[in-house]
DNA sequence: TATTGTTATACTCTATAACTATA
DNA sequence: TATAGTTATAGAGTATAACAATA
């Protein structure tokens, strides 16, 4: 464990304001295709299997179920989701991405890859799958191997 | 460019909830300590060098001016930091952390390492150093060079 | 009575504007 | 008048609680 000599700052304080540059840079892609990030959120969620109940949806992108509706009658209205009611459970709205929809999902993706890939474009080749490597890991890992709270310092 | 291949995801999209998870980490640390997230990031960026005004420490930190007062009196009645009138200029509040604050700092610094040691255990040494590696680099590139709008896909 | 989706309310965080004291 | 710090106000985002429809 000698990662630390040198000084290095915290992971976090070095990772958040990369991943809030990241964030920027997708706005603007966003915004040309007229879909929010939680409605790109929701579609990257759809597309390859849809959704029996809303619930389910927000729980698979981390939201509350109150946060997302908003964002479903924005997808709806632009028709690039489909809200079903469940003939068997009248409560259920069945979710599935529209053609369209998905039309749109692999657009904006295609372009933040392409931004991606030129920010990493000055990283040597296998540096830059270790560090894919090392962030599929760490996404991996559940919330509670992340909050192990240590006892206090001896 | 073959990094796409498989299909994984954006960046941000992976490394966001990684950040959280990270931050979440944290927090225990944090209170353990008495001390904030906004407060520790002071301390970070006052251990060191002291700074001449609190306009100057906040675009340090990347906040605002108003958001950091309330912190900066937390720090000061713990006695963590000090906030002595410039006698040159009194409208100006001198900036230092004190030996409790460098002790408090590198106390809760030493366990979130311990931590993040801990999460990367399972992760190849040479993976973990080509990971920091670019992490640093992006973090190092300004937020411009993050936002290049592209052109719609053609 | 329990559950799905929805709406209403409250709370947190942040940003903007107005204020004071010095210069 | 301009600037450093502070306080007050307003806005966005989120979480919690109440509600209507259906089971």
């Amino acid at each position: 464990m000698t990662d630390h000599e040198g000084g290095r700052r915290d992971l976090a304080a070095m990772m958040q304001p990369l991943v809030r540059n990241l964030i920027a840079a997708e706005l603007p892609v966003l915004a040309a295709h007229g879909v929010s990030m939680w409605g790109y959120v929701v579609l990257n969620a759809l597309d390859g299997e849809p959704m029996r109940t809303q619930a389910a949806l927000a729980q698979a992108i981390g939201a509350d179920k109150t946060r997302i509706i908003g964002t479903l009658d924005e997808l709806q209205d632009a028709g690039l989701i489909e809200r079903t009611p469940d003939p068997d459970d009248r409560r259920v709205r069945l979710l599935a991405i529209t053609a369209e929809g998905r039309r749109v999902r692999r657009a904006v993706q295609a372009e933040i890859w392409a931004n991606e890939d030129r920010l990493l474009a000055g990283v040597p080749e296998a540096d830059r799958h270790a560090f894919l490597r090392v962030v599929r890991a760490l996404s991996a890992l559940p919330r509670e191997e992340y909050v192990r709270t240590p006892g206090p310092a001896r």
